[in-house]
DNA sequence: TATAAATAGGACAATTTTATCTTAATTAAA
DNA sequence: TTTAATTAAGATAAAATTGTCCTATTTATA
C-alpha cells in the first residue's frame, strides 16, 4: 500500500510528536531505533519531513527532530503520505492508466474509486494527535519487540 | 497500490476473458498491445497466471492464452491479485509491521483495518466477468489511446 | 515426419527503491 | 572562540522490481 519509505516517515512522525508533547527532542539513531528501521535512511526521510514542514529540525547540540504541540492535531496522515509517496494513492488509476478519467475509466474504475475514496477520506481525517495518544496510551506500538 | 506486474495480470486477464467470449485464443503481442505493455514481461506474468489457474495455455500452432468461458463468472479479482501480489494487501499492516495484530495493533491499525476490508471484499466480489463486459460494451478501456 | 507456430523457461540488463557511508554545515555551551 | 553534538547533503551500494533476449519444448497441420 503504502512505500518502506512512507511506513518510515509515519512511525517517525507519531514517535516525534509523542516525544513532542513530552518537550522532547530526537534524533535519527533513538528513532530508528524505536521504529526498528535503518538509521541513514530514516535520517533521509526526516529531512524530507522537514523540507515538506510535517516535522522541525534544529541544528546544532541539543538539537533534534520535533514538532509543535499545538500543531499536532492539525497535521494529517494524508500530508506526510503525500510528501513521501506523492498523490498517486490518491488519484491514480488502479490499472496503471496514465490519468484517472471519468471519462475514459479502466475496467476497475467504479469500484476502484470507492475504495481509493474511502483511504482519502481516512487519510485526511486521521490526525497525528490521535494517533500519538494511541502510543503514548499504550494502545498501540511502532515495532514488535 | 498494486505492482506492475499484477497491473498487468489483471488487464490481461480481462482481455483474455473478452476474447475467450468470442471463441478466440489470443498471444503476449496481442495482449501487450492492447493493455499497452511490455511483452516479454507480459509474457512472464501470464505464465504465473496459468500456474495459477486463473488462465490457459495451449502450446503449439493454433495455440494461446484462453479462459473456459463457463468459469469468467466465478474467477475473483481476488485470484489475480493474489496470484501476483500475494496477499499482503489483504492480510499486512499498514506501517510494516511484521503481522498485523490486534493483540499488538500499530497505531494506525483500527482504521487501516476497515479500509485494507473494503478493499479486499471488493476484490473478493468483483468478478472477471463484470469487468470483461465492460470493456466488451465499450463501457470502459484497457489503455488510453 | 518435417515444419512452422506457439508457450515455457532461464539468463541477463535496466531501473527503481531501499540502504549505507562520508563529509559539510550549523549551533549550544564550555 | 573552540569543541562537541547535531542535522543536511551527496556519493555510493545493495536489493527488488521491471524489462529483454535467447533457446527449449510442445503441437497442429501440411
Ligand atoms: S481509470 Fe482506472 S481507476 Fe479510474
Ligand atoms: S497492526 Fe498495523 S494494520 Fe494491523
Amino acid at each position: 500500500m503504502f512505500s518502506k519509505a512512507c511506513e518510515y516517515g509515519i512511525k517517525a512522525a507519531i514517535f516525534i510528536a509523542k516525544n513532542s508533547y513530552e518537550g522532547k527532542r530526537v534524533n535519527p539513531k533513538e528513532i530508528s531505533e524505536e521504529i526498528n528501521s535503518p538509521q541513514a535512511f530514516t535520517a533521509k526521510i526526516l529531512q524530507s519531513l522537514v523540507r515538506h514542514n510535517v516535522i522541525n529540525s534544529v541544528k546544532g547540540a541539543y538539537g533534534g527532530f520535533e514538532i509543535e504541540k499545538d500543531s499536532i492535531p492539525y497535521i494529517k496522515l494524508s500530508q506526510i503520505v503525500n510528501a513521501i509517496d506523492g498523490d498517486s494513492i490518491y488519484k491514480g488509476c488502479g490499472l496503471g492508466l496514465e490519468t484517472c478519467n471519468e471519462e475514459h475509466p479502466c475496467p476497475v474504475h467504479d469500484k476502484f474509486k470507492e475504495i481509493r475514496n474511502n483511504l482519502r477520506d481516512m487519510l485526511e481525517t486521521t490526525t497525528l494527535e490521535e494517533l500519538a495518544l494511541n502510543l503514548k496510551n499504550g494502545n498501540a506500538f511502532l515495532k514488535v519487540i
